[in-house]
DNA sequence: GTCTATACACAGATAGAC
DNA sequence: GTCTATCTGTGTATAGAC
């Protein structure tokens, strides 16, 4: 196995913070190619073309979440209090690296109505989010009022994202988190 | 007068329509043109450039909404459970006209970070609509609790806006305005 | 695996005729 | 006010050398 300088991982790690900052459509090759140090033709070696990056970012980010966020809501050991205190904190952390926001959030509403590949994957990430929210929510609510509460939680929280955004007030997204403490109470 | 065959006011009601489903970048001046019936030409007769067309389509935007929606908020004979709910029809209507999304929350995520322009028209619109809220609210709770509840109820709004594109499931939203009009029991 | 060079398409924008 | 024609820049993508 020779040296190879950049791995794909790096690529797309930088990457994904240009999408999420930038957007889909807004960022280009050249932008992407100047993160990594890289040129353009580099990314041709990798990946079949621009989708395919946004796509791997993507996957990439969603497996992280399931990892790092998602993963705490079924440690059943611990009370349901606690775990969704931890998931709050680890998303946030992801969600506020850098800048707030959410690329998937983001996605969804630049590329929906258009793209069906994209989509897919929003699509697949707020699934998890949701059953992950669901699974501690169970534990005190029934689950279908547990359901529509995790629904709830996330219409909360990529909203007060927006809005954060909006004006410049990182206060919004802390008390959304307040609110969704509320619920285990 | 002479005889114009589409004036400014048609031009900025169709590309509004097309903005609003495919966002600012990923919308193109022929794509416009071919909307509107004309071709590209027309529209550098009109506006100086493509931010310009954006720029008059948000203050356009903003000015329907303040006629039709956030000027109900303020019709104080009629009882606040009535204006909310009428509130929220009207914004309904236009927020779902079509297809599911708000512009300016679009616009948000899509051009934040970057043009400083644009996103002031994004924070008029949301300080408009969430003084609205407030103003309503306030018949029944204390001005900063009724100004923080506003801002939660937009939260709501446009984080089930999201999922409701995401999933695409209508009833997301009507969930979260039947969550809006509990504040008022 | 990375580079340079380049092809190709198309977007934004301008000029000038009608 | 609208059109056609065109310029210019730039974005995606490819080819081929190192």
């Amino acid at each position: 196995m020779p040296i190879q300088k950049t791995t794909k991982k790096e690529i797309i790690a930088t990457s994904y913070q240009v999408f999420r900052r930038q957007g889909y459509h807004r960022t280009t090759l050249e932008q992407l190619a100047k993160a990594t140090g890289l040129t353009k033709g580099v990314f041709y070696h990798h990946f079949k073309n621009k989708e395919a990056i946004m796509q791997e970012v993507l996957r990439t980010s969603h497996s992280y979440f399931s990892t790092k966020v998602f993963s705490i809501a079924y440690q059943d050991e611990l009370p349901a209090r606690e775990r969704m205190q931890q998931m709050i904190e680890a998303s946030n952390r992801i969600l506020t690296k850098d800048c707030y926001g959410c690329i998937f959030a983001n996605t969804a509403l630049e590329i929906n109505h258009i793209e069906k590949e994209l989509a897919q994957f929003t699509r697949d990430f707020f699934e998890a989010w949701e059953k992950a929210f669901t699974h501690i929510l169970e534990s005190e609510y029934q689950p279908n009022k547990a359901r529509l509460l995790a629904q709830q939680i996330i219409a909360d929280i990529e909203g007060s994202l927006i809005l954060v955004q909006v004006h410049q007030d990182k206060e919004i997204i802390m008390r959304a988190y307040e609110r969704t403490m509320k619920h285990l109470e």
